[in-house]
This record gives C-alpha cells, sequence and structure tokens, in this order.
DNA sequence: TATTGTTATACTCTATAACTATA
DNA sequence: TATAGTTATAGAGTATAACAATA
C-alpha cells in the first residue's frame, strides 16, 4: 500500500509543477533541514544514493547554481556541500508544490489525522 | 518521508528475499486480490503501468509460469490473465517475506498503532 | 476507423568498477 | 596503503511511438 502510494506521489511530482526533480529536492531538503552551514558530502549516503549517485546529483545541482562544492581544507578529499539563494528559492519553491500535492493526497484526513500519521511514519525504522 | 520510507522498503525487497521483484508482486498481489477468477489486462492500469511495462512485466510472469493469459472468446482483441497455482504458491512466500519485513520496520508501532497507519494510507486520493 | 495487445526504441535511473588526488 | 571523490560503463526501469490483429 506504501509502495502504491510512493508510486503516484512520484507520478505526480513533475518537474513542471515543482521546478525540480524529486531527487533534486530531497537533497536540498535534506542539505537545508541539516541546519548546519555545510555538509559532507558521504553524509548524502544518509539519502540512501551510492556515491557515484551522489556526485551525478550534485553536479546537477551545481550546474542549475542550487549548490556549490568547495574543497575541506582540513582534508583536501573532502568536499563542503553549501545550498545557494537561489537553491534556497528553488527548494522553497519545490516545497509548496509539494506541499499542495500534499494536501490533494491527504484532503480526506483532518490536521490532526495527518499529524497523527507524520508521527507513525517517522517511528518507522529505516 | 514518505519517499524515503518507500525507498528504504524498496531497497531492502529484494529478489533474494522474496523471490519475485516487487513489481511482481504487486501485480500477482493484485490478481490475487481482485478476487474474481480473471482479469483484463487494461486493468493492471490500476497498477499505473503503462500497457507496454503491463505486457513485459505479465512476460516475464508467464515465462516464469506464475499466470496464464487466454484470449477473451467473447472479444479476441482482449487478454483473460489468470493466476496459476505456482502463481500463488509464489505469491504466498513473497507475501510472507513482506510482512516480516514490515515486522522489522514497523517493530515500533504497536498492533493498533499499525492498524491506524494503515487506515490512514488507506484514504490517501491517488 | 478505433481498440487491444505487442514490438521497437530511446531515455532516465541506478549500480559496478576503475581511476585520480589526497591522506 | 586507504579513502573521498570522480568518471566510464552497463544494466534496470520507464516512456513514446509504430505496428498487428480484431472489432
Amino acid at each position: 500500500m506504501l509502495m502504491r502510494l510512493a508510486t503516484a506521489i512520484k507520478k505526480r511530482s513533475t518537474e513542471e509543477l515543482m521546478g525540480l526533480k524529486l531527487r533534486q529536492l530531497m537533497l536540498l531538503s535534506h542539505l537545508s533541514s541539516g541546519g548546519a552551514p555545510a555538509l559532507q558530502q558521504h553524509l548524502c549516503e544518509a539519502l540512501w544514493l551510492d556515491p557515484n549517485n551522489c556526485v551525478l546529483l550534485l553536479n546537477e545541482l551545481e550546474d542549475l547554481g542550487y549548490i556549490e562544492r568547495r574543497r575541506d581544507p582540513a582534508d583536501r578529499r573532502r568536499h563542503v556541500v553549501e545550498l545557494t539563494e537561489d537553491g534556497r528559492t528553488a527548494l522553497e519553491r519545490a516545497q509548496r508544490a509539494q506541499e499542495s500535492l500534499g494536501d490533494e493526497i491527504f484532503a480526506a484526513l483532518s490536521d490532526e489525522e495527518r499529524a497523527t500519521l507524520r508521527s507513525l511514519l517517522s517511528r518507522a525504522q529505516v
């Protein structure tokens, strides 16, 4: 059931609607919610991306001007990734689109029920 | 969050574990829950598969001996799809595997909470 | 002519392995 | 030598369009 729902969300989360691909949104969103100023690339495996997919995804986002990569001075093998202003703007637009999609999909649920759903899902062991 | 969880489930639903690919499981499961003896292929769009993907998926399952396709005598353009005994066995095995995976993932939730989750998800408008 | 199912084909996504540079 | 990041490449998965048989 969960998979069915996820498929539906994916199909409806088109790039035209959000201005971003779903994976791009997920990475930007993770970057942003990390709170801290920057992140090591390896933390992008929090999103279950192989290192190579990670690179490709970051390349796309860098080409779009939504992130910046800098070498970590402490260990010049590492990259520090940072959200740009444009990136934050794009992220916010995509998040609004996602929210309104969520509103459609969960229209039958009250605010309280949605909160319950979120809370239950967040307790899943991934 | 939903997408994250779905990704995790997908990654963990390996073919070795279930004996079936996830999409194969979804189709067999849909066939089986249809209750009725047979189904027209077009109903496989209930799973959001393009007609061509549908054919390919059914080919795989037919090669495995898990389904049978017959022409509909009433309209010989149509195919009627039916689950075989082998198919039912494979489906049951895969469903058991999925259940135990579900048990792991939702270990933190009580039976009642899981029921609540199912009920909330089932009310989503896809 | 329209519809069901199929095939051919290409495009995106994801995975594997080899390579570069730093440590 | 080991690790972070990258590149090359191949394999799934998915989508588009043309085609055959039947209506």
